[in-house]
DNA sequence: CTATTTTATGAAAACGTTTTCATATCAATA
DNA sequence: TATTGATATGAAAACGTTTTCATAAAATAG
């Protein structure tokens, strides 16, 4: 038996499968350096060589430990995602292009839902520090006030992304935002040129720039066009289901009833949709309704309700190439894009808000 | 100044921020085993030793460096996901469970989509295969008929679980099913109670379990009412609305259409029941129409869609339960179930199958 | 044809843990 | 008191890479 030069390797009796950087070393009496030079397209190593080592890591069905390789050269190829939850038609839609564009290139995705709470929030930006990922993207919860919880990231150098729930210019991270003032604008000015005269809001905690941007967008509107706005048919609650039918029926056992509903939801909208129905009242008609997101259900409905479009997709795809171009600058330049990335909105009027 | 016991470490000039173990045993003049082996539980651990190095680790921001114990341990505390694709009503609520209970148990999950491409699914189980997942989940692609690629998982003993789509029985992995027959037994048997006599199916591609199963429990129930069944009103194409528009064409230009139809998901039958609107064909009455998988939207179109619910978060739960249970099985035991999980299907019947 | 640069490879350290083995302390038993 | 067994700690190796430094070989220049 020929000598054997790597023999701490030799001396460890191998299962079946892993085979790692030695195996390929040994097999080809060239060193562990070489080898991972050459899977690495090092520039000083001869083609003869590359060819060898590519030929034999393939015949050994090698595949590099990213444990080993990370642990040593500080980089995970993996991207950390922190979102209130999957399944919500938005982000689900984010996700899936994310995961997408990043896995073309080479980047892992590890997913941690805060179940939009901030305290899951918090937890989840210690876990993803030690699993030491290359990136973090944050939608955060809606209770998100303090953002201190990234700072750790930041100080790393570590780049941060936050999208639809982001903090306030000036953090160190890069925000990419809707145009929700402009969504609101447009969708409360449909309203209004689709003939309402009083138009209720049900907006969101205004813990979150989403909903104070929106708000703005719809008093810009009202402003504009002389009419006067009710503090009571303005809510900020979670926008589900059931505090939409509530915000329904404290609207309509009133004397003066709205004509009008912009809600920031497509949720929202379509529980008011069931209130109407429910209650006679027509939509449109007696009541017209906007919603906000674009939810494949808008479309469903009867009457199929106006919604603004988001373009999660475009959102998702934004997120990684900025992500990536700020990879590239390798510890040089700083890790954030000083100004925000917009993504467009574009009002889809549908019958809720139809004239006659 | 003091010796220093440690000169690895004090050698390396510290960054910022990353603290190690090395610190902490620095600070508390221990060694690095002991640091360990408090921050771990181990039994051999004073309790004043642990208490001082639980201290020092919160004072120090220590975290545990993922990447390092990994490379040791063997263990990442990651699990790796296939799925067609996050954005699909079913499998984001799945996703969510999955992530939401996994977290509970200390673990991070990477999602991976394959588009539904086999291709796609193949390169990423080499991805997550060199990612040292502990254990991998997958809803296969479609077209999967080969299931060669989780080979390496299962010879090198980590844990398996399919979901949704399956290999057949006997391949070393657990598997989660659902009713899939009795779901389409169900809804078949719901619509012939509702007066129908000759009802048509929009299947899948037989490559799939799913298909075969449904298409089975619908033959089962069409048979055991002495219903006959027209081979050219059963379609098996990819479960898009386009699809389910062009069989609607094909089998209502014929001289003899049917009085119901049984749609293997709910965006075919929603698009059924778009075609009837488009059309004139009363539904129900002129057309009875049931889907699959009770996805919001089938709640509310009018009319509302009768549909077999599946239970994504029951699945997802029993996918972490088995999980968790075979993992704890340390290399003992065998690395999967014998016996598949089997969720159960919920008929949920609404207005697109009503008698009057 | 030597001197220099460029290209190609090897030796060994380093990344931050975990774990085996050895050893020391301590309490309980004979 | 000597012996055992349990408890507690330390030293050092190991996990599989990458990378620095040194050096050998080849190519180029003088």
């Amino acid at each position: 038996m020929v000598a054997c030069k790597y023999l701490r390797y030799m001396a460890t009796a191998k299962k079946t499968y892993q085979n790692t950087i030695l195996d390929i070393a040994e097999a080809l009496k060239l060193s562990p350096a070489t080898i991972s030079r050459a899977l690495n397209n090092h520039p000083y190593v001869k083609e003869k060589t590359r060819r060898d080592v590519m030929e034999m890591a393939q015949k050994l069905g090698y595949r590099r430990n990213l444990m080993a390789s990370g642990l040593r050269s500080n980089k995970t190829n993996t991207v950390g995602l922190i979102i209130p939850r999957v399944s919500m038609f938005f982000h689900a839609e984010v996700i899936t292009t994310i995961q997408n564009d990043l896995h073309k290139h080479g980047f892992s995705l590890i997913i941690c839902q805060s179940n939009d709470s901030v305290s899951m929030e918090r937890e989840l930006t210690e876990t993803l520090f030690a699993s030491r990922v290359d990136a973090l993207i944050a939608a955060c919860s809606l209770q998100t006030i303090d953002f201190s919880h990234f700072d750790k990231f930041v100080e790393n150098n570590t780049p941060v992304i936050f999208y639809d729930r982001v903090p306030v210019d000036g953090y160190k991270a890069t925000l990419i935002k809707g145009e929700d003032f402009k969504g609101a604008y447009l969708a409360t000015k449909h309203l209004i040129d689709a003939g309402c005269k009083r138009i209720a809001h049900i907006s969101g905690p205004l813990t979150s720039n989403l909903y104070q941007d929106r708000e703005a967008g719809f008093l810009k509107a009202m402003e504009e066009h002389g009419l006067p706005v009710q503090k009571e048919w303005i809510f900020h609650h979670e926008l589900t289901h059931e505090n939409a039918k509530k915000a329904m029926q404290a609207l309509f056992k009133k004397h003066i009833v709205p004509d009008g509903l912009f809600a920031n939801n497509d949720t929202s909208a379509i529980a008011a949709i069931e209130y109407a129905k429910e209650n006679n009242i027509a939509v449109p008609g007696g009541l017209s309704i906007a919603g906000y997101s674009n939810d494949p259900r808008t479309a469903i409905i009867t009457p199929s309700v106006t919604s603004v479009e988001q373009f999660p997709n475009l959102v998702g795809k934004r997120i990684v190439e900025t992500l990536t171009e700020l990879l590239k600058n390798e510890d040089g330049g700083q890790m954030y894009k000083t100004d925000p990335v917009i993504i467009p909105v574009e009002l889809i009027a549908r019958a809720s808000t139809a004239t006659y």
